[in-house]
DNA sequence: GTGTAATGCTATTGG
DNA sequence: AGCATTACAC
């Protein structure tokens, strides 16, 4: 039970067994930290400190749901699931449900993500007449950000002689104002940001003592992974909860410290002596990952860097290979050398798609390793980018579900009001909003009590106005009776989105409705699973009663019975991205993401692509010498992710805006030492055709269709992929991209009441019943999770399945 | 008020 | 090139 110790080495050991007082382990690049955590974590519990006393801080949820498992098979399974871990904002935005009454905030809050935060500051510059291009509300939401990490209030931000100076040479003295505004509106609409997750939590611990108290005797060991990518806000929430008991150990390494620019501050990492002088430092050096090639890459970029610990990280493991490094003409065939070298590798060391992964500095890049990778058949997934919960659609259904359970919900209530389209126009809106401001409430209360306000509407609009505010109630009303899937699905009907979707027969609104569709199942899978109840929220309450805790699988969290409602799904969507879905189908894919994204995975073969000056490092950071070197972590991130062998490659040309943009080399690659790199050449450049009597100058474009048209592969003759059992899937990162084209029907004569038939939008269902003439043949059938449809066999294709 | 065509802006990095 | 906003016709 206690050998995890023995496969420790004796700096991790020491990490591993010093469980008091305040612990730094600066980690180097794949120096088993993780493992180091995970134990460290059982070791405490071992020793008999309980599970509901210890809260680690990760920087992706995935990542905490790892360690628990991990940390569950040394422990148990019902130890490890009352740990507090996951990351700052899921955390702290549980804890500030639970404690939102004393802030004035309703328990289910919504969580405004960056597209409602910018689309409530664009309101806001309208109302106030200020142009957004002076305004961007890119920039203002930075702005806003960046002063709420650093726990400034609005305030405090128009009291501040300095920054109003700031504000006003940049011709931008409204930003206070705005902030203002934005905050008042954030709070009427019963909303906080992202930030506000942090900024409410210091407040919350700063003015309610007994708060403050209750959470410092219930965290008596904090672990905090990813340290060097802590904020101000996140450092002081830290620092409070801390302050009591003083176990506080925070892991990081200042040289893959890559978040300044959210805010992150590398001081935190670096100051953490000052503020617990007795801290005990462990280094970890040893690079248990990559071969002595890749460490030694690594090392010296990162030597060109002024600003560092003190730390030597070394391996044990084989020289291995040389970097290579490829140079392109265009970015087109940049993604063919990486598709095509990921072909080769796979047939040549019996290598799996999900060991390689394609690095790059922005999401953009992205396309061209998409197409490549496409022609030679090799499945990916793009992590990041836009999320599945970012689309439109789906962002449209959410509002619907926002509003039900907070009516005031500003962002989401403009989203839906006229959409699908029901008569109520921009004008009665803009009229509803003014009403609103002048009455300082939300624009629902305008919309739900237009006859008190006095609303200036024609007899149809208020007719059309009172019938959707009536909508919204009915739903609200549904909330804890109705499970989350029964609600949902009849929200998107009864609101006439999916019918709004249906409608759209292009390829887009046929992915649009599946993307619904995959929305709804997975709303049915979270009310059929069986998992247990919150049991952090039962932790709470318990806390609050001041009661013993129950650490057993007793009658406290027997809820076989209860409902899932749709709020319980909804609460922490906003905070979900990519990397938090494990999606079985996914399991052998290349993976494409930025380097930011990478941050804490790693591969037997990493590409990092794209390396230009102008873009890695990128144009905007090539002023400030703290921002170049931040650019440097950056690629010794991307370096180190690799265990085996690391590839680079850059492009001559590159398409920016539309534009063929002329590159240079990064100065990244010189930066490497020499003998660490090999200089490579595509083997499809070798055999450069010159035959073709082209133009060879690489700018043009030419050259580079010729090129491609040789490598098309042969249009597949026939792909007889029978697609079985249930919908296809729509993964964020895999859209259906275009599934009209191949769908044949069968004959409307051949079917029969009980066949199992696949309709091309509906997907799998049952025959429940046949009706009508020859031609006009009308048939009923069941989709799983959609119900009974009617469909006219004269336009609805249906191909039998069995 | 609604739908489509023209225009204009964007692309660091992200919870 | 792709998307969001704007302008304009209905």
């Amino acid at each position: 039970m206690s050998d995890y110790l023995e496969g420790l080495n004796p700096e991790q050991r020491g990490a591993v067994q010093q469980t008091e007082g305040a612990v730094m382990i600066i980690a180097g690049a794949g120096s088993g930290k993780t493992r180091v955590l995970t134990y460290r974590i059982a070791h405490l519990m071992q020793k008999g400190v309980d599970s509901f006393n210890i809260m680690a801080l990760t920087f992706t949820n995935k990542a905490a749901r790892e360690m628990k498992e991990r940390i569950a098979h040394i422990v148990g399974n019902t130890e490890a699931k009352n740990l507090w871990m996951g990351t700052f904002h899921s955390i702290f935005a549980k804890i500030l449900r639970f404690e939102a009454h004393r802030l004035g905030y309703p328990s289910n809050f919504t969580i405004y993500d960056t597209d409602d935060s910018k689309s409530l500051i664009k309101a806001i510059l309208n109302e106030q007449g200020l142009d957004d291009k002076v305004y961007k509300p890119g920039m203002v939401y930075n702005r806003i950000s960046s002063a709420k990490n650093n726990l400034i209030s609005p305030e405090q931000y128009q009291a501040d002689v300095y920054i109003q100076e700031e504000d006003k040479s940049n011709a931008k003295p409204k930003m206070g104002l705005i902030y203002q505004i934005y905050n008042e509106r954030c709070f009427r609409a019963g909303a906080m940001d992202f930030d506000d997750l942090l900024f409410k939590t210091n407040i919350l611990l700063r003015d309610f003592p007994e708060v403050l108290h209750k959470y410092q005797d219930k965290f008596k060991y904090i672990l905090v992974d990813e340290y060097q990518d802590t904020n101000y806000s996140q450092y002081l929430i830290v620092k409070k909860l801390a302050a009591k008991y003083e176990n506080i150990c925070v892991v990081g390494d200042d040289a893959q410290s890559i978040y300044a620019f959210r805010g992150a501050n590398i001081q935190n990492i670096l100051n953490f002596k000052s503020d617990y002088p007795e801290v005990k430092v462990f280094k970890l050096e040893q690079n248990y990952r990559s071969t002595k090639n890749i460490v030694g890459a690594a090392n010296s970029i990162i030597a060109n860097n002024q600003d560092q610990l003190e730390k030597v990280v070394w391996t044990a493991n084989e020289p291995g290979e040389p970097i290579r490094v490829y140079k392109s003409l265009t970015d087109n065939e940049e993604g063919g050398i990486v598709a095509g070298n990921i072909f080769e590798t796979k047939m040549n060391e019996q290598a799996h798609n999900k060991d390689f992964a394609i690095l790059y500095r922005t999401n953009s890049q992205s396309r061209a390793m998409e197409e490549a990778l496409r022609k030679l058949n090799i499945p990916y997934r793009i992590y990041g980018g836009l999320s599945f919960y970012a689309r439109k659609e789906i962002k449209d259904l959410l509002a619907y579900f926002n509003l039900a359970i907070n009516n005031k919900n500003e962002e989401a209530l403009k989203r839906v009001i006229n959409y699908p389209a029901r008569g109520i126009g921009k004008t009665s809106l803009e009229r509803m909003i003014v009403l609103a401001n002048e009455n300082s409430v939300s624009p629902w209360d305008i919309v739900a009590n237009a006859d008190q306000f006095k609303v200036q509407l024609g007899a149809a609009a208020a007719a059309k106005m009172s019938e959707f505010a009536n909508m919204i109630k009915s739903f609200s009303i549904m909330l804890k009776a109705q499970n989350a899937y029964e609600l949902s699905s009849h929200i998107a009907t009864s609101s006439g989105l999916l019918k709004e979707l249906y409608n759209d027969r292009s390829p887009e609104g046929v992915s649009r409705y599946e993307n619904i569709e995959s929305l709804l199942n997975s709303i049915k899978e979270f009310v059929d699973s069986e998992d247990e109840i919150d049991t952090l929220e039962q932790d709470l309450q318990n806390l609050e009663q001041g009661g013993a805790v129950d650490t057993g699988t007793g009658e406290l969290y027997n809820n076989t019975n209860r409902i899932k409602t749709l709020d319980e799904y909804i609460k922490d969507i906003a905070l979900l991205t990519d990397a938090d879905k494990d999606d079985p189908a996914d399991a052998d894919r290349v993976s494409l993401m930025t380097i930011h994204a990478s941050k804490g995975l790693e591969f037997n073969y990493v590409f990092v692509v794209g390396l230009e000056e102008n873009l890695f490092p990128s144009h905007l950071s090539l002023n400030a010498r703290a921002d170049l070197e931040e650019e440097r972590r950056l690629f010794y991130v991307a370096l180190t992710r690799a265990k085996k062998r690391a590839v680079l490659t850059y492009s001559e040309t590159r398409y920016r805006w539309g534009n063929l943009v002329v590159a240079e080399a990064s100065r990244f690659i010189e930066e490497l030492e020499e003998k660490y790199v090999e200089h490579a050449v595509d083997k499809r450049k070798q055999q450069a055709p010159t035959y073709l009597g082209m133009n060879r100058n690489p700018f043009t474009q030419e050259r580079t269709e010729v090129f491609q048209k040789k490598e098309k592969p042969q249009p597949t003759v026939n792909p007889v992929v029978v697609p079985k059992g249930n919908f296809k899937k729509v993964s964020a990162a895999n859209p259906v991209k275009n599934t009209t084209s191949d769908f044949v029907a069968d004959d409307p004569a051949l079917l029969q009441t009980g066949m199992d038939v696949e309709h091309e939008r509906f997907g799998i269902g049952k025959i429940v019943n046949l009706e009508g003439g020859v031609n006009d043949i009308k048939a009923t059938v069941f989709f799983q999770g959609l119900g009974q449809k009617q469909l006219l066999l004269r336009y609805a294709k249906l191909k039998i399945v069995k």
